[in-house]
DNA sequence: ATGCATGAGAT
DNA sequence: TCTCATGCATA
């Protein structure tokens, strides 16, 4: 049954089997007690519709929204002065008296990159890492070592910016465009999916070859650039399960990090990770197997229903209309991804000879901003896998 | 590894 | 209200 129900947003220390600490989790205005994940489930407490927030941390203790009450290591980024969070500083250049919401999410910045590319109207957006971050390699771990060598640097911006718009035809890799004015030493015309799909293998198997988990190297970026990505995301980038241009904005950054972790032959095993992020979130809800064929099967037929075909919809099957909605925006998402999903719902159409019509790919008569183009020939390990598909099918 | 969710920005 | 980037929570 879909609960409705939400979390208290629990874990907030994450003691690890290293015993290390770590991040005491206050947010907002309230903080859970330092209770295991468990008590997330246990605690179900209603969810309280009203956004009150009461100004945030003023806390010396919250140096960032995030909750992560940094203590591990100076940071370049979090070391702004206290009382101003870094939040506000970076923000406060490009934003107006806009106010926030109180629980922000972790992340800094985010489609002001793909609004950059569009037409660029502010130069300066500083990726703050809001989070703390540890140091991947215990004592002299490749990133601290980089961190210091660059130390007194890259005070404001040193964004990844994806400088180019590259649009639609990012398929043709032809002009070399200007092989100068370029920027430090890190060539990266728009690639090809080939591209990013050869890097993202090879940025698996690098990584897994030097010790990290992909954990570690959302944590690291976050080191590195100030730009903290969670493992889901690392996760998706190998998978090439992000849109085009997602994967060719994080390319870079990840292009960034291999270089450091593998050039650094140090001690790569050190696992620790900083979890908990305090807010009240929506209980996942489950949808059942039935449900969301059906869901599948309207898809089909109208992947972008209206808002009185949603609630009809959510209705009939005894969804929230929310739920519905938001599970057709995930299922548009999902075919724009660079492995598109093997559209089958739970049945789907009957008849139609194998091997035709693949919904999110071939050939969209409206594939304008999307992501990538597809690409011309064979592709086989980053499809999916036969794996993944067993579970769409078999669900839980 | 992925499903459902959140939020900023664009429409 | 949609899109898109991203992630918590979960299987």
């Amino acid at each position: 049954m879909a609960a409705t129900t939400y979390l208290p947003a629990s874990s907030a220390v994450t003691t690890d089997l290293d015993g290390n600490v770590v991040g005491m989790n206050i947010v907002g205005g309230y903080h859970s007690s330092a209770s295991p994940r468990s008590a997330a489930d246990a605690n179900e407490m209603k969810y309280l519709p009203q956004h009150h927030h009461n100004h945030h941390h003023h806390l010396a203790s919250s140096p960032s929204p995030s909750g992560h009450a940094v203590s591990l290591s100076a940071n370049p980024w979090v070391s702004l002065q206290p009382g101003a969070d870094p939040w506000a500083a970076s923000m406060a250049g490009m934003h107006h008296a806009h106010h926030h919401h109180p629980h922000q999410d972790v992340k800094p910045l985010t489609q002001q990159t793909q609004d950059m590319m569009h037409h660029q109207r502010q130069q300066q957006q500083a990726w703050h890492g809001p989070t703390a971050h540890y140091n991947p390699g215990g004592a002299a771990s490749p990133l601290q070592q980089y961190h210091a060598a660059m130390n007194g640097m890259l005070a404001h911006h040193q964004a990844p910016q994806l400088h180019h718009p590259l649009h639609r035809d990012m398929q043709s890799p032809h002009h070399p465009q200007h092989p100068d004015r370029d920027v430090s030493g890190g060539e990266d015309e728009t690639p090809t999916s080939d591209d990013l799909e050869a890097f993202a293998k090879q940025f698996k198997q690098r990584r897994i070859k030097l010790g990290f988990t992909q954990a570690d190297v959302g944590l690291a970026l976050g080191t590195l650039y100030g730009n903290v990505f969670s493992q889901t995301t690392i996760c998706r980038f190998e998978a090439l399960q992000l849109s085009f241009k997602n994967m060719c904005k994080l390319k870079p950054l990840l292009q960034k990090w291999l270089e450091e972790a593998d050039s650094t032959t140090g001690s790569p095993t050190s696992i620790d990770k900083i979890a908990a992020q305090g807010r009240k979130r929506k209980k996942r809800t489950s949808i059942e197997v039935s449900v969301k064929g059906a869901l599948e099967q309207h898809f089909h037929k109208q992947p972008k229903p209206s808002a009185q075909e949603i609630t009809s919809l959510a209705d009939s099957l005894q969804l929230e209309k929310e739920v519905v909605r938001v599970w057709f925006c995930n299922r548009r998402q999902k075919e724009k991804r660079m492995t598109p999903p093997n559209t089958l719902g739970g049945e789907m159409m009957e008849g139609l000879p194998p091997g035709h019509m693949h919904p999110g790919y071939g050939h969209h008569p409206d594939m304008h901003g999307s992501p990538m183009g597809q690409h011309s020939h064979s592709h086989s390990p980053p499809m999916l896998s036969p794996q993944s598909m067993g579970h769409q099918l078999t669900a839980h």
